[in-house]
DNA sequence: TATGAATGAGAATTCATTCAT
DNA sequence: TATGAATGAATTCTCATTCAT
């Protein structure tokens, strides 16, 4: 069982459209609302095959989670990796993987931001501590940036959270049929960020 | 059937125990998640009861977010009432109503942003009529502020989305048990909104 | 409490109308299929309102029965009281009787004929008692009719059954609002009840 | 799954017990009177079972009642198929197919005649268009009798209604315990037939 | 006489899951 | 690996009835 080039675990076909279908239902209906016969169904696979893969409708939601986690993590890391130490360029690429992530993956995202109350106690303490991960990646950026005098916010910690719920909220309202395009959204969220931790550039920058 | 003196409809003891537990169950464990003989139990009172007081699992989730909204709503109205006609003042007092309403019911709001998927159509259509109403609250003030120059953030509806994303993320993680007074959180969130509107007053004002 | 003009118990109001709601539901959706809440408010009356006046949903259904077959009595042997000792005659006074009857309660006579099996054992035993004496009246004709030699049916019993059943049947599909007049079928019927127990007047008598 | 010699859909054993169980509970207490678990345990299968091959209580109505009409037409038509085109021929293998079905299938019957009402909307459309065509065909057979001169009756369609209604009613009435047996019955019941359609064959035919 | 409130028992149905093959 | 059959427990909700006033 390994990955394949678009960072997809490779597995058997079904594997997949019942993760996607489990995304699906969840975000529409719930963790309680869907039943595993909705998501075998809307997989188009038979329960049995469900039991098959999965130990049941909690694993499923288990590697949803955690999968998105994966994602996200490998997102921002990447986009971390390409910028220098500037914490404005680092707070800029970070609110950008976490736009296109929410923007890319509404569904995802939904079932991540309120369903993890739907895990087992051990599952839930491991997302959480995944979460926290995530989370610490714009506080270490947030607060250098304070540090370092160019992030000129009096209240680090609840700018830190602004923007996090702010980029989140996008999977709630972002809608890719309408006008608005994805970097649109981004050089948006950006120039809002930026003004939130009152980012101001030592040396002459051009900003958003 | 009237209201008693903190606006509260006066019903018989049961109803608002019903009415509690089911919030807590509903933030607790989402819609599907819950059953009516853990509201019933946890308000204590017998399974038929609740039947003879509501007419179902859905009727308690509507009486729910529909109360909810009246406070709301109300509250924003009050604190509106209080204030001048200067959009910044007047933004001060949504972002206030708001963090108050949020940090003081959790729970509450917690159903109200993610189980409006669990009502009928009818009840969900009549919900997001109101929500979409308690919106433009937000979107006049904001839009008048830009109109008259005081706010200058080129984009006043990302902004407009982002004050609100903010306010309501505070029921995830706030904790009243905590060290972080609601006067203080309230004091760092007006600061936050007026920065993200970029909030420039006319004459001289003093700002969070 | 006594009886008025028309032959009904003079009660209250809320008691006929219970009746008529009773029989109408249970002529529709069957005993099992009706629950009394449909009784009360088909009734227009409270639910304590039903109770106060019959003892619960069984009561009613025998009230029904019972006043159905006091009607029924009292129309076969009235119809008989007016005619001479002719088993033809007589026979034919019955059919009217019943067809008029059928045709004219046709909800009362289909719960009649299939909800007996709903009463209690007393009931029943008594509602059973009761039709078997109706019965009897016709096999009272129909005997006497075979002994003086005017009806040669070598069948008694079956014919006997025949006339009845199809009598009953009336209340199946007669639509009083149709073309055929109530006056109609019961000629026509008299005269195919004669036919099937082959009746053959001593003197010149024209049959229907 | 395909049909046994009998005629029998063939199914897991669990079907038919279900089925025959069912039948026998909608005879005694009507549908409405019959809750699944009595029929689930008449059948001595689990509720999970009952679900498990029928989609719910209506659906084993519907079938019933399905089933029932098959083995009636098929019945009938066998029986027609058998005769010649004389009309009273036609007429009395009609009716012996009709006494034999509602002696040999009383309880099948009992729910046929009642409980079409407690089919959904569809199904009774359905039902009744089938109960219409084996109407037909005794109205056909009358018609043609009538038409042909050797059916006297002045009354042809109540005359085809009175027969039907007095075979029907045989399932009411009839025990096959008693000292009467089946042969006799159709007998009685097609003499009866041809009395009341006033049968006078052309040629010397000797009847009943 | 009249009635709104209350309820325990039971209704039909769906659930996540296991089992035998 | 793959799957149709089977099921016990739990689901939401309705039932006929009683009670307190």
């Amino acid at each position: 069982m390994g990955t394949d080039v678009d960072g997809e675990t490779a597995r058997p076909p079904g594997h997949r459209a019942l993760l996607e279908a489990a995304r699906q239902e969840f975000a529409e209906h719930g963790y309680g609302g869907t039943s595993i016969r909705d998501i075998a169904q809307r997989a188009g696979v038979s329960l049995s095959a469900l039991y098959h893969y999965y130990g049941g409708k909690q694993e499923l939601l288990y590697t949803i989670l955690d999968e998105g986690m994966d994602r996200f993590r490998r997102a921002c890391d990447t986009a971390l990796a390409a910028t220098g130490d500037d914490p404005g360029e680092r707070l800029e690429a970070l609110v950008e993987a976490t736009v296109r992530f929410r923007a890319g993956q509404r569904d995802r995202s939904s079932v991540e931001l309120t369903e993890d109350r739907s895990l087992n106690e051990e599952q839930r303490a491991a997302f959480r501590r995944r979460q926290a991960a995530a989370s610490r990646m714009f506080q270490q950026v947030v607060d250098d940036g304070c540090a370092r005098g160019v992030f000129r916010t009096p209240h680090p910690a609840d700018a830190r959270r602004a923007v996090l719920a702010m980029c989140n909220a996008v999977s709630q309202w972002y809608r890719p049929e309408g006008e608005l395009t994805v970097d649109d959204l981004v050089e948006r969220y950006v120039s809002l960020a930026l003004t939130l931790v009152e980012y101001r550039p030592r040396r002459a920058r051009h900003v958003g």
